[in-house]
DNA sequence: ATTTATTATCACTTTAAATGATATATAAAT
DNA sequence: ATTTATATATCATTTAAAGTGATAATAAAT
């Protein structure tokens, strides 16, 4: 009984993406799919013509089981890398937010020194990375929220504070616009929130595709910022004014998530060891 | 990667064994357990000639996975059965003791009751019986002894007291033949350490294959055996003498055990259900 | 109504697994 | 030391399963 092909069909609604994912045509898992129905004498999804595919109440109870095997194979399968001395991809989840701004040093730091090992990196929220560690297709994650859950490993990696960033002093925010990052939430949400407190609700908001845009931006007097402190370079420090803000609210932890009990091969040892020494404040 | 053939082999530690139990021939096995280890680019096997297979370190690893992976492939397959009303085979595990002697008239009932399931009946030691339900390979087993283990259930079915049985007196032990099971050892090492304790060692021992000859002996004064009162009907009972013995070595508790959170089928429940209505001392 | 995105069917090809006969290797028995 | 019994390995062949590609059918979106 191979549920393999029932998996990826099932995580990913659709047959022709599962046909994709596993590099064979559609027609074939079509018939897999009905072949596997005929055999455990059950109907395991409920097809909508042109709509997803959703698992019926019995294909569930399979999926269940196909899930825990599948992480089972994965595991398996690193741990046999392992012992070939393979350095197996090393797969890194993070929020879709600047986190990354930082995070960016690490991953390069690590590439220079394990060039040979590949990075898979993957995006989602706190949510889906969890999902992600537990189903063990990513390695770790880099998340913001401080999470307790039985099966995962939370280690704090750095803690920093958010700042006001301008190049004009900080005495009236009236009639500023904000300078935020396209497909990041979470610092943007702070500056509005720091503002809407004080009953000021910016009309221009400049949404920029990178750290560098919107840094020129800031420096070029366009508008108001708030980002970790520790992302300025200091010829920029010199350039800009900053303003650290000391509540909590405007704290930000970050911390590495792994899956407990999982198999900690050579590649993810290196690559924690790293973040170990990796020193965060300095340079 | 399908490790179905590793892991009955290794259980086997044989491939012909293995192939056996896969109704297909040895150079099949022989040939997927070569293109397994090519695959993964490992030794899994030690290979003596002759001999038994072992594990290799690696092999052992791998068998870790494939273990775990087999049992939720067989638990994946009871739910499939369940969800379709099959009265799956119920797979039920007896200590290699006449416990089978009461526990008999359970199997009985369970089969006039549900004459459509199918029963297998597996023996072992206590710990062989705890590993082949958590192998998910039977479903319950019968044992006589009072364990504590994480993912085992365990409830008190009956208990009772032994008793020595003769067509004499019990006035004195001295020149006394045994009459024991074929097979059975707990009843006949209490017997033995009762007499012993008497510095009395019987030099004649009768081994029988069934309970009905072992009474028929007694009856006819060959010797002096020892059981649960309960395996003598009420018209045997005035053809033989029995003393009851009161010390806690002389008194059994059978208890039931199955796995903690393993999938309660029709079939499971019905037989859990038939032992708690079952009346163990009247009739 | 037409387009788009989806699953189903079918004749065919390709790949993988299984077979059966035989060779080889080892331990134990003689 | 030779035989015997019991293993695994190899290989040419057969059988069965998985995969392909073209096409039909279906439903939703525009």
């Amino acid at each position: 009984m191979d549920l393999k092909i029932f998996y990826i069909t099932a995580k990913e609604r659709s047959m022709s993406k599962a046909a994709d994912k596993l590099h064979c045509v559609q027609s074939n898992i079509s018939a897999r799919i009905k072949q596997l129905e005929s055999d455990l004498n059950i109907v395991l999804f409920d097809r909508g013509g042109g709509k997803k595919l959703t698992l019926t109440p019995n294909g569930k109870i399979l999926f269940q089981y196909a899930e825990k095997i599948a992480i089972l194979e994965k595991e398996a399968e690193k741990a046999i890398n392992n012992i070939n001395g393979k350095n197996s991809a090393i797969a890194i989840g993070l929020m879709e937010t600047a986190t990354a701004i930082k995070l960016h040093e690490i991953l390069i730091s690590y590439h220079k020194n394990y060039p040979e090992s590949k990075i898979k990196i993957v995006t989602g929220t706190t949510e889906e990375l969890v999902q992600n560690i537990l189903n063990s297709e990513i390695d770790v994650a880099f998340i913001q929220d401080l999470i307790e859950l039985p099966n995962i490993e939370l280690k704090p990696i750095f803690e920093e504070k958010l700042a006001l960033i301008s190049n004009t002093n900080f005495d009236n925010f009236r009639n500023k616009n904000i300078i935020v990052l396209k497909k990041e939430y979470f610092y943007r949400e702070r500056l509005e929130n720091f503002l809407n407190a004080k009953n000021i609700y910016p009309d221009k908001v400049f949404e920029l595709d990178s750290l560098e845009e919107l840094l020129a931006y800031a420096s070029a007097g366009m508008g108001l910022t708030m980002l970790p402190l520790s992302v300025l370079k200091e010829n920029q420090k010199n350039k800009l004014n900053f303003k650290i803000l000391g509540d909590d609210e405007y704290k930000i932890g970050i911390y590495l998530i792994n899956k407990k009990g999982g198999i900690i091969t050579k590649t993810l040892s290196n690559f924690i060891e790293l973040i170990h020494n990796f020193k965060f404040f300095e340079k």
